[in-house]
DNA sequence: TCGCGCATGTAACAGGTTACATGATTGG
DNA sequence: CCAATCATGTAACCTGTTACATGCGCGA
């Protein structure tokens, strides 16, 4: 049972535990919305898809004051769920502009290129900040192994991404080749 | 004159010369792949799009025996490329699959948790080397700023990615410290 | 009572991949 | 001559975002 790209991580969301469509968009926003977005947009359609093939049910009115609809994993759904987590293929996709504008900031002035990173580095820096103060309490409450070890790795990769820029603006600003990270030679 | 993603890469590569949307699928396919990618799907209904608007020019055929279209790059298209490198605006969106799976591991026993992070550093490591033998050489013979320093960065990030998982491996397999994995027990 | 947050949904649009179709040229 | 590579293009499909529409309940 293939799973579609939203159905990933609405399925393995409700693995622990009945959730609405509200909550999970909540709970994404919260967690994996840094590496796994999803809008209301997909997760909606997607919870009728997967519980037409039967791996999700709704628990209906959950009994609150309010219109609300709970969806539950089936038995199927663990199946289909492990299937998945076990299956060797891992996408990797990346989008990054700074990255991009970096590999054509060769037409600018080198003014303009170190803008560029300084961009690039403030808003990792300001990402891992917001891992550390939104994020890593939510994160921290889980009582399973996963959301913690994402976030620190959120946080790592963020202070990762800044270091590197500021590294880079130092090799410009002096001249100077020997950052971390710079490569063996050269 | 806003920019489609995929006219941000077409444009920013015809600004050091005239290019087929075949070159500039081969050039984006040894250098900008990993963090901006691009298909033929999108390449050539864009240079079509960029030409109607002016940004860029056909220089019909280029002369050579075979049918070939190379564009070129107008004033305009200049004015639009670097009004763009200018904006403030950096989008930077991830879908790591390899984390999502990490995020839900708590649902599996501690076994599958360690293949997937060794496929992801796995991953990362083949990529790393891939970066270094196979685009460093295209990245080397640039002759303006841009493409080296992103090169090291897609080696850097990699080589991060890499080491993180690596250490998480040797937390988990060691029982280090972490209480995340004590109470892992499903 | 008013505004915020809860809650669900959809339609229009944007962006992208894949598979396919077509044909020329070059090197072994 | 045959396979690989050069070269262009499109149609079907998938995935996703944004903006909008609707309405309830709760607390100040």
């Amino acid at each position: 049972m293939e799973l579609s790209p939203t159905g990933r991580v609405v399925l393995g969301l409700l693995a622990s535990g009945p959730k609405s469509g509200y909550d999970i968009k909540t709970i994404v926003d919260f967690s994996t919305r840094f590496f796994w977005a999803a809008s209301y947009g997909q997760i909606y359609p997607e919870l009728k898809r997967l519980a037409e093939v039967g791996l999700i049910e709704s628990s209906g009115d959950d009994g609150g004051a309010r219109r609300r609809t709970t969806y539950r994993i089936t038995a199927a759904g663990d199946r289909a769920l492990a299937e998945w987590l076990a299956a060797p293929d891992l996408t990797h996709e990346l989008r990054d502009e700074g990255l991009l504008k970096l590999f054509f900031a060769g037409h600018l002035a080198p003014a303009n290129a170190l803008a560029i990173l300084r961009a690039k580095r403030d808003e990792h820096e300001r990402v891992a900040e917001q891992f550390r103060t939104e994020i890593e309490p939510f994160a921290a409450s889980a009582e399973r192994f996963g959301p913690l070890e994402v976030l620190r790795y959120g946080i790592a990769y963020n202070e990762f991404a800044a270091r590197w820029c500021a590294e880079a603006i130092d090799r410009i600003e002096n001249g100077n080749q020997h950052g971390a990270f710079a490569a063996q030679e050269d």
